[in-house]
RNA sequence: CGCGGGGUAGAGCAGUGGCAGCUCGUCAGGCUCAUAACCUGAAGGUCGAACGUUCGAGUCGUUCCCCCGCCA
């Protein structure tokens, strides 16, 4: 693999981006900048933006008195600050209000209709306005929304067009048990398969009352619904002008992997390769699904006030610090909590004790003894035995997407520098190439410590490494009072 | 029976059949180069409950109890 190219969902912009959509983003990014420093940023891309057809958007708009364009313009605005804000290193920005990706859009469902896999039909059922989305009665809870117990859903009965889902049962289900890397981590493959087998249903991909959407190429009266419009925006980016002047479809598309929440498996691992299928392409490489996480015991959101803005906590803990407490607390694909204590915890004990304090040991230590750190001599083959073992699991790890795993290994590696300390007393040495010896040793061993960190907390990493050049003591996670 | 996740040391989490682990906290030592940091040792678990499969179960099966999430 000599490319790499990552996405995360576009986001729907009718809420702020909190800490649970950072969340996505951050692990995107890690990826990406683990890569980039791999294979050469120019063989890396991030893609990251909105969603920003439907009604609620429509809705949302007038409500606010504005043209549904100029609502989209300002949260895009809105989306893009924070991302820039937290050092994400997206390489576009895609928005599928772009025309580009709106004809994109168009020739894919096109592709699918000459192929005979959109078909007319009509719909009658329940509508919920509030999740955009069709149910069947036996869907609904006491004849309400399942997600919004509060409203009630809407009988429809209008025309669209179907796409022949069904079709690509047998074929996804082959493709997922001969790809075993395809959906990661193994439990949600699993949950996928279980999907396929309960049967697969045709589904309505336009609409015929919602005019803030693209037109469908062969029925001008209809727009594309979400699935046709929102999905290819992962491939559409790859064909634009600019892009494919860079040869970007051939290069990228191959080695693609998508982040996803586990709430929208099923349109990522199901839909997706079905109409990429249909349309004539090769399906994406990866889907990586992660988890949901809980924020102090209780689901992100307005009726519990802690939809937390990652900028503002970036800003009193560093970027670093929070990207860390969250990719650091639980496997990608399980659930988990996040508190400001774990992350106070995290920081003060991860980040500054074990890590920044070692940083601070060898410098002042060769400061102090007048070593210079940067001299060229062979070092203690035990450690470097061991930085290649650690180095390799890391690896590994972060190869498979295992980030939580992967922080573990470098946490090892600083523990045991700081033993390694301990153990040698370089405070006592009086023999001159011992010395030297003993803390380039530890001054190599700090160099693989911020080469691996440094996916993983950006900032604190290109700081350590010029402390460490230039052999200059620095604080880099200042000591946190924390209230007992 | 709506779908799904989970119940492992005081707290937070690993561990998909083979001697129960990690981080934090607690206690006791050591060190004194460092952001009162670092190192060593100890205490602390009948792995939610019961039954079953197995030479062997935290791990597989069945039943039950309890938490939690469901527009990232």
């Amino acid at each position: 693999m000599n490319t790499f190219y990552i996405t995360t969902p576009i986001f729907y912009p009718t809420g702020t981006p909190h800490i649970g959509t950072a969340y996505t983003v951050f692990i995107a990014d890690t990826l990406a900048k683990y890569y980039a420093q791999k294979l050469g940023s120019d063989n890396v891309l991030f893609l990251t933006g909105t969603d920003e057809h439907g009604g609620n958007i429509a809705k949302k708009a007038s409500e606010l008195g504005v043209t549904p364009i100029e609502y989209v313009n300002d949260y895009a605005e809105r989306y893009k600050r924070i991302w820039s804000g937290l050092n994400i290193s997206n390489s576009y920005f895609i928005r599928t209000t772009n025309p580009e990706h709106e004809e994109f859009a168009k020739e894919l469902i096109q592709k699918s209709f000459d192929n005979g896999d959109i078909y007319e039909g009509t719909y009658e059922g329940w509508y919920c306005e509030s999740c955009e989305s069709y149910y069947s009665e036996e869907d609904l809870i006491d004849g309400k929304c399942p997600n919004h117990p509060t409203k009630l859903p809407i009988f429809t009965k209008e025309k669209n067009y179907y796409f022949k889902l069904s079709k690509y049962s047998d074929w996804l289900l082959n493709y997922i048990e001969e790809n075993p890397e395809f959906i990661t981590p193994i439990k949600w493959r699993e949950y996928v398969k279980s999907l396929i087998r309960e049967r697969l249903k045709d589904i309505p991909v336009t609409r015929a009352n919602v005019s803030w959407g693209i037109e469908v190429p062969f029925d001008k009266s209809q727009t594309i619904y979400v699935w046709y419009d929102a999905l290819p925006n992962y491939l559409s980016y790859l064909n634009f002008k600019d892009s494919l002047e860079k040869d970007y479809y051939n290069r990228f598309w191959g080695n693609s992997v998508h982040v996803v929440g586990k709430d929208i498996i099923k349109f990522h691992a199901i839909l997706w390769p079905a109409m990429l299928k249909s349309a004539g392409y090769p399906i994406f490489k990866k889907l990586l699904v992660h988890g949901f996480f809980t924020v102090n015991g209780l689901k992100i959101g307005k009726s519990n006030n802690n939809a937390i803005d990652p900028l503002e906590l970036g800003e009193k803990y560093t970027n670093d610090a929070v990207r860390y407490a969250l990719l650091s607390e639980f496997q990608i694909g399980n659930d988990g909590d996040f508190s400001i204590e774990r992350l106070e915890s995290k920081y003060n004990g991860e980040l500054g004790n074990n890590f920044g304090n070692l940083l601070n040991r060898v410098i002042h230590l060769a400061n102090l003894k007048d070593v210079n750190l940067h001299e060229d001599i062979e070092i203690d083959k035990d450690v470097s035995t061991y930085i290649s073992t650690i180095e390799n699991e890391y690896i590994n790890n972060i190869e498979s997407f295992k980030i939580f795993e992967a922080i573990q290994n470098v946490s090892e590696l600083c523990s045991f520098g700081n033993k390694y300390v301990n153990d040698k007393k370089p405070w006592e040495i009086t023999d001159t190439n011992e010395l030297k010896s003993v803390l380039i040793t530890l001054r190599v061993l700090l160099e693989k410590v911020i080469e691996l960190y440094s996916p993983i907390i950006p900032d604190s990493s290109l700081k350590a490494s010029n402390a460490l050049k230039n052999q200059e003591k620095i604080i880099l996670f200042p000591k946190l009072e924390l209230k007992s």
